[in-house]
DNA sequence: ACTAAACCCTCCAGCAACAGTAAGGTAGTG
DNA sequence: CACTACCTTACTGTTGCTGGAGGGTTTAGT
């Protein structure tokens, strides 16, 4: 299968499949008569998979370690769980930041007339300490 | 003020201060005894604003803008709010993005026994499709 | 057989927003 | 005069790609 194809087929664009090869995440046959990549069932499986978990929030190095796991049909479950449970608390930190985030940025846009006046509490906040 | 001090009172780093200055956000005075850069009262209040914004998530361009904004006595509130509520509607996105995520992952991990068997439905909702 | 479209390839540059490091100049103190 | 603690520029690295230039290959159509 070439490339546009297993792209097609796994979600993914071109460039992305490319980049997956070159920095060895998934490694493609070439064909020595022209140099194109050729792509296996297998490897479209494990692009596939790097594309779920990539959407998962999984970081490239993550998704090299959850695909060693998986294609090690011994590793205990435990390796796995860590790792999500890890990456669950780092989405948690973050959901609790921009919570924040958003409220204060809620209550400066409410308090702000937005017309034709120069007053405006949003760069007031800005401009000073405390005032968010 | 030199760059050390402006760092420490405005919340940033030397590195950061400087890469300001680079990029024309926050353009330092430079003592043509030795090069080194030198800030104002001025200077200090723009970085701390900008740190402030930073925090809120806005984009250094659009730090840029509000800057620009804040320093217009006369500019209408309504570009300010406008410019917000952009990027509280880009964060209310994000957090939804966020929140389904961590739902699906907290899902899979529930049901992950995490021990020493190699059974693991992480791995099997990554590894097929409509399956998280 | 020829041509044009539609593929494919390998570099190289660039995005955001800095952090790290090297190699060096400068200021103040003992 | 040495030592420390600053400061400088300049280059590289980070993350995960995306876009483009410049070129080879394959395929479809005439």
């Amino acid at each position: 299968m070439n490339i546009s194809q297993a792209a097609k087929i796994s979600g993914l664009t071109i460039k992305t499949v490319r980049y997956y090869d070159n920095i060895g995440l998934v490694a493609a046959y070439q064909d020595p008569q022209n140099q194109y990549r050729v792509y296996s069932k297998d490897d479209i499986a494990k692009l596939q998979f790097i594309g779920r978990a990539r959407r998962f929030g999984f970081s490239i190095e993550e998704c090299r370690e959850l695909l060693s796991l998986y294609q090690d049909k011994n590793r205990p479950s435990r390796e796995v769980k860590e790792l999500t449970l890890e990456k669950l608390s780092k989405i948690d930190k973050k959901l609790e930041e921009l919570q924040n985030l958003r409220n204060q940025l809620h209550h400066l846009s409410k308090n702000c007339s937005g017309d034709d006046r120069p007053e405006c509490p949003i760069l007031d906040a800005l401009a000073k300490e405390n005032q968010a």
